[in-house]
DNA sequence: ATGAAAGCGCTAACAC
DNA sequence: GTGTTAGCGCTTTCAT
């Protein structure tokens, strides 16, 4: 059994204020008293009961960040970025996984719901607010990253993904490249509808008819890159390939060399995000960039201030990829 | 402001314990009653404060999983795992993040402590249970995972390091290499101490003098594995290299490709955990191959029933690693 | 088949 | 400079 502030006050002969007020810093309190008081906590092993202390005070100077997946690193490498921030302010961060599933998102959004978290960072794997209603009903601050739900009016933190697209389809096009197959991730998603929106662009711009049939979605993960760059390369007479994001990347490369394609003589690659691994392929490969610790510390510093100052409308940060040379195209 | 199961009580006409029985199930409500209820949660939006749920009940339904290093898909894979068995068992995941630091790691349990959670795993940082004391007062139940703390007495889960080593180096020097080095993360570890371990029964079994100079250790982080890489390569005359961890292993392989290293011929190596890039490297890297998700299962399996039966003393569970041949060696 | 009330450990308003 | 006390939202015992 831990022992609570009444053993504590009990042991050092005060009131269970002074404790509380000795823990907290928040009055007063002679030093003899404290020095009672502190030596008391010791013999005890005390530690707050956090859980009473949000109960009471409505705060819990923890904050939620809930992924779609756990095994892409773009999402941890954000959570270091976080982290990094909250630290420095005393504050928490706990992590919760929808695995790209509705279903345990929400659940995932119930437990948060409680305010057991003082503020949520979300990348949200629902199209729509609509599909949050009822579980995000505002009673913390919320900032979504990466991916934003349709009709969302709360702060958000994204990349330039129509642009980053753009830029790397028309050096594939300069390339002389006019048969792009281009790899999404859930077409229901913010990201995907961006990043697809600027690969139309790149070639209408060019003057290149766009065909469906080259462009493939799926759901972020591993498997369906793999599968996906599959039926590109089975269905149709490609020459050069975009995948939107690390996981599909990585499926998309294992399915490239079990069949020994040669890049970028016979097909030429651009991925998402860069990992020290993007280097160690052969061939080394390009990729967009994503500034995954900024997009982070950005998300907290919003939430932060946000906390601080509740009212006022949600706005939009937008920070920039950059795209990587190497050899593979 | 969210609404209360006192809001709830006056809006259905009914009192709050029979709103809480109703939301528990816990014991018999007539139909009609139930449905009154119903219909007031659903207007209020009413979610029940966790909060105060865990500060009567003393329980949380929520375990807390701490890990060294968030950048680590190691980490990652076994939360996977974890999350797989907790979720059939009604039970939540937090994650929390010490980053190889002591001090992150107890302020983080410290947290993690007042009944927020039920039971814990952790990877930790700590070379000794010395370190954790008063920190871990056994106010819930705890799993070892992965790194096993001297003097740990509670459950812990682990894989056969010492014999996953000397297998790999034994198959090294069977290919006729005898100067082989070997690169370990932080030196308190028992997965290091293990994994040197079974390197030098390896070499003694096979009658070949161990030399210090071959056996560097840093924090486990890639930049160490590139600096370690660079001083074996510079410092020593090695012809093959053993590196025991995945993040480590990334910076060894970044140094050998700028420096151009032809594997095999030029040098030999072996790397710890198996992920999609460890295939797509060139050459293939052959590996370690670590059963992360089945750690993640296992731990989360002996936590649970340690929480259902918290008496009796720990043990030890040990999960095979697997060798997996590929073309760098 | 349901209600009243105690109390989990803490913070903060008020009192002296 | 310190103590008393109400009450955060809930679960659970004891009633009826």
């Amino acid at each position: 059994m831990p022992s609570s502030i009444k053993d504590v006050a009990g042991k050092a002969g005060v009131s269970i204020a002074t404790v509380s007020h000795v823990v907290n810093g928040t009055r007063y309190v002679s030093e003899e008293t404290k020095a009672r008081v502190y030596k008391a906590m010791k013999e005890l092993q005390y530690t707050p009961n956090s859980v009473a202390r949000s109960l009471r005070s409505r705060k819990s100077k923890t904050i939620g960040f809930l992924i779609p997946d756990l095994a892409n690193t773009f999402y941890t490498s954000i959570a270091e970025g976080i982290q990094h921030v909250l630290r420095q302010k005393g504050y928490q961060l706990i992590l919760g996984n929808s695995n790209e599933e509705l279903e345990l998102e929400l659940q995932q959004l119930r437990m948060f719901n409680s305010q057991l978290i003082d503020g949520l960072i979300i990348a949200s794997t629902a199209s729509s607010m609509n599909e949050l209603e009822g579980v995000l009903k505002g009673d913390y601050p919320v900032v979504h990253l990466d991916r934003i739900p349709q009709g969302c009016e709360q702060d958000r933190i994204l990349v330039n993904n129509d642009e980053a697209v753009y830029e790397a389809v028309s050096e594939l096009i300069q390339k002389g490249h006019s048969r792009i197959g281009m790899i999404g991730g859930l077409d229901r998603l913010s990201t995907t509808k961006e990043r697809i929106a600027g690969y139309r662009r790149a070639l209408e711009d060019a003057g290149i008819a766009v065909k469906d049939s080259l462009i493939r979605m799926g759901n972020s993960k591993q498997d369906c890159g793999y599968e996906l760059t599959r039926q590109l390369c089975e269905e149709t007479d490609m020459t050069a390939l975009l995948v939107s994001n690390n996981q599909m990347t990585l499926g998309a490369l294992t399915y490239l060399k079990e069949h020994r394609y040669r890049m970028p003589e016979q097909l030429s690659l651009i991925g998402f995000d860069d990992y020290a691994w993007s280097f160690l392929m052969d061939p080394p490969l390009s990729v967009i960039h994503q500034p995954c610790f900024e997009l982070g510390e950005k998300a907290a510093n919003v939430l932060l201030e946000r906390i601080g100052q509740p009212l006022s409308k949600g706005k939009e940060y937008m920070l920039r990829t950059m795209f990587i040379r190497r050899d593979s195209f």
